[in-house]
DNA sequence: CTGAAAGCGCTTACAG
DNA sequence: CTGAAAGCGCTTACAG
């Protein structure tokens, strides 16, 4: 194995080219699957390069070609399953494209997410999918632009102006707030948490609009705390407002989940003395009992999205922004039910 | 702001010294927070760096220095919010030592994983963090060192000549059945699911020892399947065994979540008809109801640990290899009673 | 198909 | 403190 050795001073494609008694071009070309090679050439070349143990470098690549091969990510909060499921999208499609994700975590917050992509720029990423924080400013957009850095946002968006992937929160909202009123509910509560960006608002927008336009009071919004340990907690706020709902319409699965355990905790039974529609289904919704009605807006797919339009603009920088808004789908399963 | 001109070719070191009238060694020493320059040379360089829009590049310089500040992490399955808890710990501490974390997802598949480690060599990682997909052979620890990769297994382990941080779910287990056990239960089964793996073994066979230890019978080994979705419908399993066990232990918190849906369907209320005790919980147990008494792991804990350990590691690599184990804390909450 | 050569952007002795 | 120079491992015309 001489192991040792091979540690001291790595090997090198010159090595290989020796080797395989071919120039240094030659083997560079053979890395490359260049057809310019003949086929008995190839073959020994690779074979030099499994006898010495070759590892291609990426690094050195890079500072010739421009292309690290690397993306970035940036998500506002990791430990959040539904931007896991989101990176698990991204990982897999870029993977598959043999390039490699480099992962970050915001916390939500501008100047550590300015911090990180600064760091992206100084890692020669190719490009960037992000999930921006809240409270991010749009100006930061000119700023990439100016950098020439691909980037596509996810979930939220500061600009038009950059690729985007999303939801269609507000027609998802349109489906929660059509399917209970179907039911007869007519005060129906929106629980909302976390900060304020764009996928917030255009919840809380499309909640007010559905109302709205079915002539039903579209003030019943209430904010919970931002912790899922809190949340049930806090559940008496959604009667502590002076026209008790008949149904609650969550933000998303961290608030559905909150209430859900709180309205167990107050003795009511979710479904039969209280409708529940959850937002942002993940894998474990199907787990949860009674089952909860959910307007699921697919984050795996979502990153999958992302990354295929990342790809594209890494591959063709003129392109026009473009924006997709995905679909959500209305899952009726069980928390709700005829007001009493 | 000139963007289109910065574009076109890069802004080196060597444009930043000239713009400061010093010699590129000598920004490099800046770059690098040398104090061998002085403080006012030190400051215009700094102020060229901003007026030119100078950006490290770290490709270029790991060429000449042997560190890409980028190390990998490789998991068995990104969606399970198990693994996110860890990345996200993992992320925080190699963050907060300027460093960048590759993630990669093997889905548990040794070929794969295979091809992702020779990917993050082409990369030239610092180092990387791995729980080893099931079935990896333990040649792998070899290759590994032959490589001469800095490398820390978490959560599972394929050998013990490379640093590895767990848990000891063998306590784990004992904490476990000691309860039920405290409670009357004598009956108890044990609901398996996934791969076979260390970790997965670790806790098979401390829950027979501990069955053992109290005269109980250690032989209701039940298995579920993979799938969350699948295994609430598999509840049955629990009671197909020829001694009706009157309490469950689970494998970990994804069997903990099925078949506590799974009892409920049933019409069994958990914590008065049936015992149950989770493993691994992770954010969202808290909002199961009732909720559920759990042996903790604590995952970001030991995202954070490894990462830790991996630091050290590439800072000395002639380290001998340590294994820390974390201790398992048993949280009671509402899911166990005195059996009927 | 192949060889010699230049260059990507940095760091690191070395001599001053 | 500074300058000149070599070199990290690759890719890419260019001439043959």
């Amino acid at each position: 194995m001489a192991s040792e050795e091979r540690k001291k001073s790595r090997v090198t494609l010159l090595d290989v080219a020796r080797h395989a008694n071919v120039s240094r071009a030659t083997a560079s070309l053979v890395l490359r699957k260049s057809p310019l090679v003949g086929n008995a050439t190839r073959l020994r070349v690779e074979q030099a390069m499994r006898d010495l143990g070759y590892v291609y470098n990426i690094g050195a690549a890079r500072l010739r070609v421009e292309r690290s091969q690397i993306i970035g990510a940036i998500v506002p909060n990791l430990a959040n399953p539904f931007f896991a499921e989101l990176l698990s999208g991204i990982e897999e499609v870029i993977g598959a494209t043999g390039k490699a994700v480099i992962l970050a975590n915001s916390g939500d917050q501008v100047e550590r997410q300015d911090m990180l992509l600064q760091r992206m720029r100084e890692h020669g990423v190719d490009g960037v999918i992000l999930c921006p924080a809240a409270q991010t400013s749009s100006t930061l957009s000119d700023q990439i632009t100016d950098w020439g850095m691909p980037l596509v946002q996810v979930l939220r968006h500061i600009s038009l102006d950059l690729d985007y992937v999303g939801v269609d929160y507000a027609a998802g909202m349109h489906q929660a707030v059509d399917y209970l009123a179907s039911l007869g509910h007519k005060k129906i509560a929106f629980a909302a948490h976390g900060p304020i960006h764009s996928a917030y608002q255009e919840r809380v927008e499309g909640f007010r609009d559905a109302m709205l336009a079915r002539n039903l009071d579209p003030g019943i919004i209430i904010r919970f705390p931002t912790q899922l340990g809190e949340i049930a907690n806090a559940t008496h706020l959604l009667f502590d407002h002076e026209t008790r709902p008949t149904a609650v319409i969550c933000f998303n699965h961290v608030v559905a989940l909150g209430l859900s355990a709180g309205l167990h905790d107050r003795g009511l039974t979710i479904g039969r003395d209280f409708s529940l529609v959850s937002f942002d289904d993940v894998a474990d919704a199907e787990a949860i009992r009674p089952k909860l009605t959910s307007v699921s807006t697919g984050p795996v797919t979502i990153g999958e999205m992302a990354a295929r339009l990342l790809v594209d603009r890494i591959a063709n920088p003129g392109l026009q922004p473009r924006h997709v808004v995905k679909d959500t789908t209305l899952h009726i399963r069980q928390s709700c039910g005829r007001p009493n």
